[in-house]
DNA sequence: ATGAAAGCGCTAACAG
DNA sequence: CTGTTAGCGCTTTCAT
């Protein structure tokens, strides 16, 4: 009987059908897939954890392109995935446990968050995605650190040397403000770290003191959240001369809070983001491009194909500058090219 | 022991502790989520079906609207969200007799989508969204046909009676071109079923004769689908006035493929759209809302609440007409107006 | 408070 | 080609 279910060719075409009718007519729904998942050892779909309310995932441009990317590769696959739900406020590990699924993405959570614990306590292949390398765990991301070094470059090439930072949150505390220097070490988002880390490397490399740069947090990953940060950082050091933001959806923000202002972008104030999205491509921004999209896919593929037991493998793809039209020189900078020093 | 896991309460603090700690140094990585759904016959999570590969709910705003929507209900209930992969080319249906699930939403599919009749199989509760009624089972959805009239009057009083249409797929074959009467009361996608007749009847009324209406079809959802439908129609009659779009998709197709002609809206031509994603308001475009993430939590919300035995439930969402600035008197009329009949 | 045992519905292996 | 059976890992019930 289950072969008629399972192995259309392992009975004749006439007793298949008769069997699968009959059972039809005595009500039978087809086999129960839970029940089959337990003897097959297969659920047939992968989990998605990600650090933020599940409906965050469908907010977030970047969020969403990484889900296209890993959707696309489950659907070649033919499996399913699951969206686990793992509200970063609670520490509600359950819903991971009960998770069908042959396999995990994790998708940017904190070092130390709980779900992603017992994540890697289940016995199952996962995939770590923008996380610092852990042992026996495939990987895979950006170079955070260099990408960002290289943006801070060209702005240092364009001769600023005063600038203040907008980030996203740094860990799962909520400090919505100033960020001391011992908190941008200790930061638990292994993203924000690295493009911090990034940032002080080269400011310091070009003699700016990185311990006099301010550098605002929010919990909140929105375009409000943004605007209000930098309206933070300018209302304390109104003579900064560029806005470096972690994210694209926080310089959209910064936009919006300097055109409230009425400074002009780029002559007045330099504005810059990272991810390269589509409304951060449509505002011209400056920005790194990451291909969110690849990187959902390259998640799921890994998982995938655990065949390869060259176990951990790690994958690190490019990025690209975007040299859009919010960076241009310092008002001062330009002054002096004019005036002379 | 299981209690030690799922009942802390009937046991001492310390005996469980001991039975936890022992039993992870044993190996043993915590109960086994499948063998425990076959048991409690709780799968813990709910089923996504859409028509369309996996990967383009993500690009379609509307469909992200509706899944922000149904994963907020769903994270309220704790429950996953397991995306069903269903492509609309194969008739692979095994991914929905395999999905361990405590229900489904199935997301605007054909009336004769053989993935839908594989979930109506299935023994668990499923809610509809999209879709027409169906003998008992929920429903989630907004009149298609009265906001699709309410909008053709709009144009109606504003003086057109020369117009276009383009639509999106009308049922699961390809068919990129004109739409005969018969293919559009034929339509397997009740949706854009609605829509046309909702036309249909407004010009009728108005006495239009809806056979003259050029309708053009498209079997991709994209704004080069919307933009070439454009085109097609206004090659064929360069004398429409307004060109009704059944998405915002499409809309913002043709108000491009407008751009490139020289076409000014609105006036040279009206160009309306349908659902009031973000992208339109931001375009001005005149178009009908629609909640589309109330859309979502409410599927899911008469998934979860299945306590209630009412069944069938049916609800239906308020609309909105949107008058952007997409829309305005026809030329002629505009003329007639300053020169006198 | 603890241990033993039945059985959820299925598939795979094997015997007829 | 067909019928029978063991057991996947768990939870629940019942007995100790």
């Amino acid at each position: 009987m289950s072969n008629a279910y399972n192995r259309p060719d392992q009975l004749s075409p006439e007793l298949r059908r008769r069997v699968l009718e009959t059972a039809r007519r005595l009500g039978y729904p087809g086999p129960d897939p839970v029940a089959r998942s337990l003897r097959t050892r297969k659920a047939g779909a992968v989990g998605l954890l990600l650090t933020e309310n599940l409906s965050y995932a469908f907010r977030d441009p970047a969020a969403v392109g990484f889900l296209e990317g890993l959707a696309l590769a489950c659907e070649d696959a033919g499996q399913g995935l699951l969206l686990v739900p793992a509200n970063p406020e609670r520490e509600d590990v359950a819903a991971v446990h009960r998770a069908g699924v042959d396999g995990f993405v994790v998708y940017s959570v904190p070092d130390d968050d709980p779900h992603l614990a017992a994540v890697l306590e289940r016995p199952v292949p996962t995939v770590l995605c923008d996380q610092p390398d852990l042992e026996d765990v495939d990987r895979v991301g950006i170079d955070d650190r260099a990408a960002m070094t290289e943006l801070a470059r060209h702005l240092i090439e364009l001769g600023h040397r005063r600038v203040g930072v907008v980030c996203m949150r740094l860990a799962r505390d909520r400090n919505d403000g100033y960020v001391s220097h011992e908190r941008q070490q200790s930061a638990r988002f292994h993203v924000q770290r690295s493009r911090l880390a990034g940032l002080a490397q080269a400011f310091t490399e070009a003699g700016v003191d990185w311990q006099d740069v301010p550098v605002v947090e929010r919990f909140d990953h929105t375009i409000a959240s943004g605007a209000s940060a930098a309206a933070q950082v300018l209302e304390r050091d109104p003579r900064i001369t560029a806005l470096i933001c972690t994210s694209d959806i926080l310089a959209l923000g910064a936009l919006a809070e300097a055109d409230r202002r009425g400074l002009r972008v780029p002559q007045d104030l330099t504005v810059t983001g990272f991810d390269g999205i589509r409304e951060a491509e449509q505002s011209g921004l400056t920005t790194v491009r990451q291909p969110v999209l690849e990187k959902g896919r390259a998640a799921g593929k890994l998982l995938l194909d655990s065949a390869e037991r060259t176990r951990p493998r790690s994958v690190t793809l490019a990025t690209e500058l975007i040299r859009g039209t919010t960076a241009a020189p310092p008002r001062s900078a330009a002054d002096e090219r004019w005036f002379g020093p």
